[in-house]
RNA sequence: GGGUCGCUAGCUCAGCGGUAGAGCACUCGGCUUUUAACCGAUUGGUCCUGGGUUCGAAUCCCAGGCGACCCA
């Protein structure tokens, strides 16, 4: 039967139950429990017991095994299954003013509608706890058939497409979602406890900034200009530490106008967090103080399975500044050149490739540690130390010239969080972002021009502090166990579907 | 951006040059202890799109679309 088909049978069957003096789209219905306290309550009811306690449910029928006289619904409400025991002398006994209420359920009930069900609770004889139902209504007919009941939905496009599709039929991905729920709570319960104060800053900017990327333009018709959508946080945060806010912080959407990937969607969610009075070195305890909070809360663990890698969190995590990691896989001390044609002579003679882009020893330093390093870092590693040049908005190191009081965590290979000591020399700022608006005239898209009212704020006084910025996304993934970054945003970007005949 | 693979019934898939198929779902009939219920019967198609080759294309070729994975 067609598609067109099995919906025009179902619609029938809602026009069925009108006829009948009931809507196919119920206004309420009293639920006393959840399914999955029913079955905690009731783990330990022998096969074939009742217990005479009123019970209510309601959920979407993902199975039907219907007999003569008899049926087992298989009902799913947010919390898992439970099955309904339908019997016709019971039902008809319980509803005797609906004398066609028992054979509703055999002709205008599908798999996919949405029921509630009345009456006590039974395990079955071949052990399977259910609802002994007394009374039921069809609160949602469903005009659409569900996936296969074995195979379910694989098709990875049609689950991101149809992502209310996907959380009906795969338990996992409805777990996926809700220990994201849990992450996001336990981080602002962090950071919450610890005093900071979560401050939301513009979307809407007339300048982006904060971050090397491509932004996303957008327009206001009435003041008819063009604004850009942020693609961090980083500029506004540190604008309200001036204004006196010691410890700030910002979970929330950033855009950024590039490539997709299994790691990358257009829209992200980060957190960034600033902290006067403190440094580098602060805010790294601080992340790993986060992380393992995190998981010990979400996960009860800090043992994480991530791709048939097990990954410890147990802190200390290791500490190591970019130029000894990439010493140590290299052999090469980025120390040692006075030259950049000295140290590129060097890299290629380490095999590094498409270096010939690198104006300055610093990018060079950072490409080899990216080709080199990065994807060895699986187990939780801070690399520090990193070269003014890719640094535009970090303090520079106190005893290492060239050098900024950065750190970024790595875990299975992946950028997992930034943080720095922020520059809070107004004079340094400007040339800082002046070098940025340089290479922007020169071409390059991801880079900014200079953001004047950030630097007259930077002219006010900002105290010593320590930002840092984490992608949720990624931590998401890691904590369960997620390859794509599609498995743990509920709507991924994706192209339209071209429909042939348009 | 490059490479590999995929797209056939609502879902999961087979078919790979000769009449478009299976299981599940749906529809009808039977059935009071099933849980991928079972038994019987039926129904269901823009084979992603557009060209080309051929007597004949879901199948071979070209271009395009969407997606997955890997690489940059």
């Amino acid at each position: 039967m067609s598609s067109d088909d099995l919906r025009a049978t179902r619609l029938e069957k809602a026009n069925q139950l009108r006829q009948q003096g009931l809507t196919p789209y119920a206004y309420r219905w009293e639920v006393s429990h959840h399914t999955a306290d029913l079955q905690a309550k009731y783990a330990d009811l022998p096969a074939g017991e009742e217990v005479e306690v009123d019970v209510s449910v309601a959920g979407r029928v993902m199975a039907r095994r219907v007999f003569g006289k008899l049926a087992f619904f298989t009902l799913q409400d947010e919390t898992g299954p439970i099955q309904l025991y339908l019997d016709k002398k019971t039902i008809e006994a319980s509803m005797s003013d609906d004398v066609a209420a028992f054979e509703r359920l055999k002709q205008l009930t599908d798999v996919g509608d949405i029921l509630g069900a009345r009456g006590t609770i039974k395990r079955t004889e071949k052990g399977e706890l259910s609802v002994y139902v007394r009374y039921f209504e069809i609160l949602t007919k469903s005009l659409l058939p569900l996936p296969d009941k074995w195979h379910g939905l694989t098709d990875v496009e049609k689950r991101y497409r149809q992502r209310y599709v996907d959380l009906i039929v795969n338990p996992e991905v409805r777990h996926t979602f809700r220990q994201r729920a849990l992450i996001t709570a336990a981080i602002r319960r962090f950071f919450d406890e610890r005093g900071f104060l979560e401050i939301e800053t513009p979307v809407l900017q007339t300048e982006a900034g904060g971050a090397d990327a491509r932004p996303f333009i957008t327009h206001h018709n009435t003041l008819e200009m063009d604004l850009y959508l942020r693609i961090a946080t980083e500029l506004h945060l540190k604008r309200l530490v001036v204004g006196g806010f010691e410890r700030v912080y910002e979970m929330g959407r950033i855009f950024r106008n590039e490539g997709i990937s299994t790691r990358h969607n257009p829209e992200f969610t980060s957190i960034e967090v600033y902290q006067a009075y403190g440094d580098y070195h602060d805010m790294m305890t601080t992340v790993e103080e986060l992380i393992t909070t995190v998981a010990q809360t979400v996960l009860g663990t800090l043992q994480v399975n991530y791709q048939d890698q097990t990954i410890d969190l147990s802190p200390p995590w290791r500490r190591i500044t970019m130029h000894e990691a990439v010493q140590e896989q290299t052999g090469i001390d980025f120390g040692q050149f006075t030259s950049l044609a000295e140290a590129k002579q060097a890299a290629k003679a380490a095999g590094l490739k498409e270096i010939e882009d690198c104006d300055s020893i610093g990018r060079l330093l950072n490409e080899a540690f990216e080709q080199t390093v990065e994807a060895t870092l699986i187990q939780p590693t801070f690399i520090t130390d990193y070269p003014v040049e890719i640094s535009p908005l970090a303090k520079p190191h106190r005893s290492k010239p060239g050098l900024v009081e950065r750190f970024e965590l790595f875990i299975v290979g992946r950028e997992t969080a930034n943080g720095f000591s922020e520059l809070t020399d107004p004079i340094d700022q400007r040339q800082r972002f002046e070098a940025q608006a340089a290479r922007k005239a020169a071409g390059d898209l991801e880079a900014h021009d200079i953001d004047e009212d950030f630097v007259t704020a930077l002219e006010y006084g900002l105290p010593p502090t320590v930002g840092m910025g984490m992608g949720i996304d990624r931590l998401v993934m890691l904590l369960c166990d997620c390859a794509s970054i599609r498995d743990v945003i509920a709507f991924p970007l994706l192209k339209p579907e071209v429909s042939s005949g348009e």
